[in-house]
DNA sequence: TTGAAAGCGATACCAG
DNA sequence: CTGGTATCGCTTTCAA
């Protein structure tokens, strides 16, 4: 209240030893909480603290002693609902050991997430879950790992990255799509691939090329294009497909916002069509058509990540993990 | 690649000196890219860092100098899409102007959102943002913000604390669902409230009554129950209310929890009624049943909220403000 | 232009 | 039990 412009110097534990008239480690003793301090000095220290408003600054703590307490979670998009939650995920884990989460943001461009991922580094945090596009310049990560900062790729591999990994067991949902379209009466089933050359795309694709020929089922390479998530775009290739002599009777696409471009793209072209999606979409119930889903559990991602995460933290030196959790039908009629 | 298993220690800038053959004053300004280094040395130095492959201690840095470079972002919670949108485009802003954006998540518990803030707090970031339940105990915010850490609230103002405040206008927001419904000849018009004394809630269920006022109509205090987000609890209040001799032949919701469990409810009971709903609904255009939405901007706030922040840590003096975003009426039939 | 040296605020080892 | 004191790695005068 006194001297209210002057931006007040914050109190340091020298401050508080002062006012308490004992001497600055056992200030610090009080305020890490180890024992061995006499009752009345403590409650002497308590007291200087409160009156000087004291909180003791972890940067030089961490200058000093090598841990941050703090991990960091790197994804592609927040503004991405599947990341939201496996981020949220992490940092419920993480909190729960009483550690700080770094969320950012890396956006899709390469480029950028290079960026964002060498400043998260650069923080030389204690752990570091990362899920950035497959084109990131990640050489360093490499060494931050040999450096002893534990890192978990999460999604998708990464090129020149050795490290715990949780993905989803990608061809696994395609079988389960691909048994279910099969088990309606389905043998002309194509596949909407959302892009090429991705670990996810082609993991899925290649899940379903393996599912059809497991049900001795022909995968139509005229049946799987590479659509772009975009309704405008995926109508005219769906139209033409329809048109053929042997047209598809079911599709499914290989992640979300291709599932609703194509329900957009079934609903301009007034097609009938059965439609499996990977991932799951919020609301379905609420849609014009239902839709079945291959369901991801983002959250559990976020879970098995930061526990892998954890357990690298506190020392223990297990070989490599890769961590593929299961998806689920999600049957919607 | 010698002595593999011991971390091998990070190099330092006193390293980076002594490889260089440099002082360490020196090694500190071609880091910080000071000019007044002659070229040769500046040669040298870059050499160095690249074989030692040396990054900068940012704790050490911080410690020295006192900024982080960083503002922290807290969010009830992240898995929530309208949160995650305002924290992505607060991280965006900030990127731009090379600041780090360090995210968490409070959840909707008060009592873990104070340990969440608290633990953001004790990282003394150059600025806040804040989006905690009202219930929060923020009492050391205003010391915080005094103490020189700006502080922006977002979309609802917490008690005690005095700071700038990014809000949407909620009144204007119902204003514009009741004359869209008048003006299609509605007048026995409903509200759900999805919660009492809170500000957002609140705010808008007295838009409402205004709204209702300015065309001469009456609010009844039937037709606005405070309905948790939860269709088997809307559905027979909804029913009751219809089968009245005066029934609504349109509601108004005041968020997305609420207007997807009215649409949930309406199907179950199969109604014939009008809805507007208060935020904008993804993917409303899949859906079974259209909905009109009041649609606040997620990413607008969160951009308002960090050119507030930036322009208080450069040192603005400007009297506290307050923005208040439009929203708008998005009509789908 | 450059280097030496004094901190930033905590921790932790050592005597007492 | 407690209090000095030497760091942690960097920035920033201050002289040279």
């Amino acid at each position: 209240m006194t001297d209210a412009n002057a931006t007040p110097r914050r109190a340091t534990m020298k401050d508080v030893a002062a006012l308490a008239g004992v001497g600055l480690s056992t200030v610090s003793r009080v305020v890490a909480g180890t024992a061995g301090v006499r009752a009345d000095k403590v409650r002497r220290v308590e007291r200087a603290i409160a009156e000087l408003n004291f909180t003791r600054n972890d940067f030089a703590r961490t200058l000093r002693t090598g841990n941050t307490a703090t991990i960091g979670v790197i994804v592609t998009r927040l503004s991405d609902p599947f990341f939201a939650q496996l981020a949220h995920a992490v940092q419920e884990r993480a909190q729960s050991e009483g550690m700080l989460v770094l969320i950012a943001s890396a956006s899709d461009d390469p480029e950028q997430a290079t960026r964002v991922l060498q400043s998260v580094v650069s923080r030389r945090l204690d752990g570091l879950v990362v899920v950035v596009p497959e084109q990131t310049d990640v050489s360093y990560l490499q060494q931050e790992i040999s450096g002893g900062t534990p890192i978990v790729l999460v999604d998708r591999p990464m090129a020149g990255v050795v490290a715990d990994e949780v993905f989803a067991d990608n061809a696994a949902g395609m079988s389960l799509a691909v048994d279910h379209l099969v088990a309606q009466g389905h043998t002309r089933i194509g596949c909407f691939v959302h892009t090429i050359g991705e670990f996810t795309a082609d993991a899925r694709r290649d899940g379903f090329v393996a599912a059809m020929a497991a049900h001795g089922l022909d995968a139509d390479a005229e049946l799987m294009p590479t659509v772009i998530e975009d309704a405008a775009l995926i109508a005219p290739v769906l139209q033409a497909m329809l048109a053929t002599d042997d047209p598809p009777t079911a599709i499914v696409t290989t992640n979300s916002p291709t599932t609703k471009a194509t329900l957009r793209a079934i609903r301009a072209i007034d097609a009938t069509l059965a439609l499996v999606g990977f991932d799951d979409l919020d609301d379905a119930d609420l849609m014009e058509r239902s839709v079945t889903t291959i369901a991801q559990d983002p959250a559990n991602m976020g879970q098995h990540a930061a526990e892998l995460l954890m357990m690298r933290i506190r020392g223990i030196d297990a070989p490599i993990r890769r961590v593929v959790l299961g998806t689920r039908l999600v049957t919607r009629s």
